[in-house]
DNA sequence: TCCAGTGTTGACTATGTAGTACACACTCCA
DNA sequence: TGGAGTGTGTACTACATAGTCAACACTGGA
């Protein structure tokens, strides 16, 4: 497993091999944490950030903000926000898609898209 | 608002009319925890309990899980599990659904079930 | 050569979460 | 009439979360 630390290494040192901007200090500064613990972070000594902080590393990396907080165990809050408000709706969706292969998700994404229902 | 701690004491009480089984303090025993602690989540002096002792609650009460636990603003984390698995196709998929009407959804599920994919 | 910028170490802290422990007061019914 | 069972008030605790802060050692360019 690549876990969360790791990958966010990765990405950022991409990105800082072109371009001196995305240094763990300046990237630290822009999301607003101190470089330590950007580090501590980045090595997997320290757990995961908030989700307020990975949702503003994901922005600065140019990451996807779900799959970065799926990656720290974490779903976006805004996603529970919408399946709390039909608890049992969403809870059986869900459950019965556990098994299915992705491609169905993303068909069952698009026939709702283009409003066949 | 109803509130999580409201109820839980109604149903309690609905139970406890013809059962007395479902004193506050019996129901604490067979969940496990305190009965000062049950008399303060019920008049909502706390937050509601960890998932866990929600979980338990529910089935107690008779109540569904899932409904209890969002009262409590918390998704189950077997679902969470889920969606982790897949993140931006569920993000996707949950996003599409936002708005979408509750028959909807439940013909989704529908056509899921009966292997329509 | 020196210093600006780099990553890192270790100690510490504030807030939230999820309860326990124990005593108190009331009621009812045997 | 007294004891079993009821709900409640107050104090306290253990652990997790989400970081800060100050200082350290290394490196590359002016």
């Amino acid at each position: 497993m690549a876990g969360f630390g790791d990958h966010i290494r990765n990405a950022r040192e991409a990105l800082a091999a072109t371009d001196p901007r995305f240094s763990l200090r300046q990237v630290a500064q822009r999301i607003d944490v101190e470089p330590a613990y950007l580090s501590k972070v980045e090595r997997g000594l320290v757990p995961p950030p908030s989700e307020a902080t990975i949702v503003r590393l994901a922005a600065d990396l140019g990451e996807d903000g779900d799959v970065l907080l799926a990656m720290a165990g974490k779903v976006s809050s805004d996603l529970q926000a919408i399946i709390l408000r039909r608890p049992k709706q969403f809870a059986e969706l869900i459950r019965q898609l556990k098994n299915a292969p992705n491609h169905a998700i993303v068909k069952v994404v698009r026939e709702v898209r283009d409003g066949k229902w």
